[in-house]
DNA sequence: TCAAAGGTTGACTGACCAGTCAATCTAACC
DNA sequence: GGTTAGATTGACTGGTCAGTCAACCTTTGA
C-alpha cells in the first residue's frame, strides 16, 4: 500500500491533501465520525481549518474519500483473483488474506472503513451501499462457480455463503478492534486460515 | 416476546414509557440515533417532548434500555441452552434461531442494535463492551467443550470460532437490514441452517 | 520586478438540538 | 371539595460545530 508521505523526497509539496486524510483516519479511529469534530482533523494535521475545505467540499466526503480509496484496492484484488484458475479455497484465501493484512497494515484504517462506512446502515452505508455490495456479489459469484464445479454443496444460497463468510472475517477485525481477541503476526494468520478452513469445511461437497 | 401494549386491557395507564421506547425504535431504525432529534422520538410517541426526559435522563439512556432489555434476554437464552446437555450443534442451533427469530419478530429492534450498539466501537460500543463479550465468551465456552468432547478440532482457538460464527449470524441480518438478502420464513429457516451447518461443519473433527 | 493563480489562514455566522423548567393537568385519597 | 404527588406540556436556553469568506502568503513565469 502506497499510504502516507509519498512524495516527501520531491521538491517541495508536502501534500497537504494527503496530510490531512491521514490525519482524519486517526481522528475518526480514535473518536469517530460523528464525535469529532472538523477541527480536530485539521489540528491533528498540524493544517489551517479552512484548508480541509480547500480540499474537501465537507466532513463527509473526507470520509467517503477515505473508504472509496481503500474499498476499491479490495475490489481489484478481488477481481483479479476471481480471475485467475485457482480452487475456490485459494481464491477465498486470497481474499481473507488480503483483507487481513489490511487491518494489519493500518488497523485505524480498516476501523473507520467497518465502523463508520461498511456497518452503517444509516448514513454512509447506504450511501455506498453499491459498492460494498459488488464486493459481496463477487464472493457470492466465487461460489456459485464452486457449485457448478461440484466442489461447494448446490443446496446453498450463494449470496448467504457469502455474506457469512465475509462477516465472519469482519467480526474478527471487530474483535481485534475492540480488544476482544489477541493480535499478532501468529493470530492474524491463525485467523486467515480458520475463517477459510470453517467455511470451506462446512460448504465443500 | 412481550414487546408491545400490553397493559393496554387494564384500568388506564397507557404506559407511556413503554410507547416512548417502542417509537423510539422506530426512529432510530429509520433515521439512526446521532440523525434523529429526541423531538422525533416525541411526535412518533404522541407524546411531548419533556416527557422522554421524565422517563429518561437522556436521548443515550433512551438506547441503553432498548439494548440492555433485547441482550439480556438473548444472554438468558444461551446460559440456558449452555446448563442443557446436548450437542453442540443443537446449542449453535438455538442461538442462531433466537437471533434470526428476534429479528424475524422486530426487525427494526434488532437493526437498532446491531447498527447502533453492537457495531459502534466508539460511543455505545464501547460502553457495553462488558456485556456484549459475555455472549461472544459463553458461545466460546460451548467451543471450548466440544474440544474437550473431541467434537471440535482441538487446533483451533475458541474465541475467533465464537467470533466467525456470531459474525456470519450478524451479516445475515445485516444483509436483511440493507436489503441485500431476500428475506422471508424460508429464507430464515435456511440461514439458520446455513450458519450452522457452514460453521460445525468446518470445525468437526 | 511585478502580477496572476492558487494555496493557506482562522475568525465568524447561522442553524441546530439536547436538555431545562415553570406551569398545567390528572388521579387518588381524605 | 381540598390537598398532594406525580404525570404531562412545550417554550426557551446554552453550547456546539459545519461551513463561509475575506484577507494574506507563496510560487511561478514573463
Amino acid at each position: 500500500m502506497s499510504t502516507g508521505r509519498a512524495p516527501a523526497s520531491r521538491a517541495k509539496a508536502p501534500d497537504k491533501r494527503r496530510l490531512i486524510l491521514d490525519a482524519a483516519v486517526r481522528v475518526f479511529a480514535r473518536q469517530g465520525f460523528h464525535a469529532c469534530r472538523v477541527s480536530d482533523i485539521a489540528d491533528e494535521a498540524g493544517v489551517a481549518y479552512g484548508l480541509v475545505y480547500h480540499y474537501f467540499a465537507s466532513k463527509d466526503e473526507v470520509l467517503d474519500t477515505l473508504f472509496l480509496e481503500r474499498w476499491n484496492v479490495m475490489l481489484e484484488l478481488i477481481r483479479e483473483v476471481d480471475a485467475t484458475a485457482v480452487p475456490v479455497r485459494d481464491k477465498l484465501t486470497a481474499i481473507a488474506s488480503f483483507i487481513v493484512d489490511s487491518y494489519q497494515h493500518d488497523p485505524d484504517l480498516m476501523k473507520v472503513i467497518i465502523v463508520e462506512v461498511t456497518r452503517a446502515a444509516n448514513s454512509f452505508g447506504n450511501t455506498h451501499i453499491a459498492t460494498i455490495r459488488e464486493a459481496y456479489d463477487l464472493i457470492g459469484g466465487m461460489i456459485v462457480e464452486a457449485q457448478e464445479q461440484g466442489v461447494f454443496k448446490a443446496e446453498i444460497e450463494p449470496r448467504f455463503a457469502a455474506m457469512a463468510f465475509y462477516g465472519a472475517i469482519e467480526q474478527l477485525l471487530t474483535g481485534w478492534i475492540f480488544d476482544l481477541l489477541p493480535q499478532g503476526e501468529d493470530h492474524f494468520e491463525r485467523a486467515k486460515w480458520l475463517v477459510v478452513e470453517t467455511v470451506c469445511g462446512g460448504l465443500e461437497t
